[in-house]
DNA sequence: CATGAATGAGCGTTCATTCAT
DNA sequence: GATGAATGAACGCTCATTCAT
């Protein structure tokens, strides 16, 4: 009588489907929307419950984070030369514009201190060989790379759409290339 | 019946003083707290009823705005070299790392609009002068010192602390001036 | 320098064209948008500061006692049959319908009381001699009417626009005219 | 982090609790203290957190429209003959005399509408039977019946406690039933 | 005496967080 | 382990009221 005819309870097995739809949902709306959506609606959004979303991410920076371990991750499997991991990190950074503020900073420091370790890990070996190769600069530190990637962001954050996104990305990639060779002649 | 009033009501004399304190505030607020401080913490740090905080500036957009009119009037009334024009911008930019959100784009488009046409206004001349004495890079257009401002603000954004924005800045116009000089040999 | 550059101060002499111009506001505004307006509309469609509206109405139920005030003055006026006070005062209503709350109740007690004695004092006369002439019931008491008049509100209030206030006022008279047996004798 | 919980939280068995009792907690407070009553005072004098209320009921009318929907299904249930259909019908306006404004109106239309609807359901047969009885006049319309609830209303309104609602309302009934011309053959 | 900005308590609303089910 | 309602602090905003000009 007091029933209240809610979801089915899938039990364990929903727990990482669960994962994968809320963060699918904070992409799309952290993209559609900026970093600042209210978890409720990420939660509405994945078709999970609020507690659900808590227990898998019992803060928002955390979701942010998991996201950019998933990038990572994309980057750590891709494998490639070094011009197609750059590609890869710019169209990421292009997708997630949204949520500029903490990408590549201010989450918790030892993760964030993780996760550029590794993002170093997975650059160094593919520029050292572009180095190599002279299509890279040969003075260009991995610091760098990182800094321009916050400058892309700079560049990106304001625009509100997937195509202005991109063209300012190529608008900065333009002009730090003037001096700094990044895209090899693409 | 609904008031107590508490502090005397200093009359309409303080209206400018007041729009003053709350830009005050709010410039210090937005550096140390965020863009997304609380409405109330500006008014309470400006020592004023919110009741007037919203009289003059019924959203927080029109903050931001009125403190990019300031620095724009900074410009204006500068009157200087390029060079030193763009020290100015530079610092005010790493003063107001803070609110990277919404500087230069964002709020309304009229009032955005015109502000991108009064810096436009402001650089052009200095500029053209120091192309055609040759310490700025004769294909420089205006458009590129906005889309620098951007990746500055991606790159001051993730710093907390002053010290740490401006060096961040030196970096983004070191790596930017390898192939596009702006400070002149500083 | 800190000129505001106001509206010039017309001295006393403005004093009571400002309330005639509060209470036409306050009129209109009530029918418009409610009794529950806010007192700075009134003002700002009178054209008038807000301090002089509280000159002349510290509380709002004030402003609603005058405009009745001035009701039952064009009644006190008009000095006609029976059947045209009632009209007029049935019209009266229809036009005030928005602040049904109000109306005939509830502001501070002796006012109100007074206004009804005026009320009382103005038809008496006149319905008496509808009575003997025979055109209005003979046991009708004033008391009937105030009645009947709260009656009207409680139909008219629902009614968004004039015509529809009209009809509705219409169909009330026409009920209670025509009588109507609903308790079975209790 | 920005919560201190101090109530327990009874989980979602208390929803339907919460919902009659901040519903009971309404009836009383718009009736005595009409029905602009802060809905801070709805929710604490219920016992229920503001979120809650909001959760319930997202704007004030849906308390109002859930009120009469209490009361439609009161008479729905109750199944007697026209007289005490009607006894019950204007106790419950004498009980609910304090929120005039929305009674039987200006709740959004699809939601009046049908409410509307269900009433003259409700009271159709019934009525039908007691015109053949001959108890009630044959040319009643359901329509008048609502008007004349309206009615009840604007003299019901005024009065501030239940003895004098109740004698108003008697007043109405008694004048409406004796039928009183006051427009002569207009 | 008119003006209109200042004032701040209080309202409606949101939302991160908890927890019984 | 998932669920979704409960919770209440806190925010943005309104507006009656005051008072220097």
């Amino acid at each position: 009588m007091t029933q209240t005819a809610t979801k089915p309870n899938r039990g364990p097995a929903a727990a990482a489907e669960n994962r994968a739809a809320l963060l699918a949902a904070a992409r799309c709306l952290f993209a559609e929307r900026g970093y600042h959506v209210p978890l409720s609606a990420i939660a509405r959004e994945a078709g999970v419950g609020q507690g659900s979303l808590y227990r898998h991410f019992p803060q928002r920076e955390l979701i942010a984070a998991a996201i950019l371990e998933e990038n990572l991750a994309v980057l750590e499997r891709s494998g490639g030369d070094f011009a197609g991991i750059w590609r890869t990190v710019v169209e990421q950074l292009v997708q997630s514009g949204g949520f500029v503020e903490t990408t590549l900073g201010s989450v918790d420091a030892p993760r964030t201190i993780d996760m550029e370790r590794r993002f170093c890990e997975v650059v160094a070996e593919p520029l050292a060989q572009a180095q190599q190769a002279g299509t890279v600069a040969a003075d260009l530190r991995v610091a760098d790379l990182v800094l321009v990637m916050r400058m892309l962001l700079g560049a990106i954050g304001v625009e509100k759409d997937g195509p202005s996104r991109r063209a300012a990305a190529a608008q900065v990639l333009a002009l730090v290339g003037r001096g700094l060779e990044l895209d090899e002649g693409e």
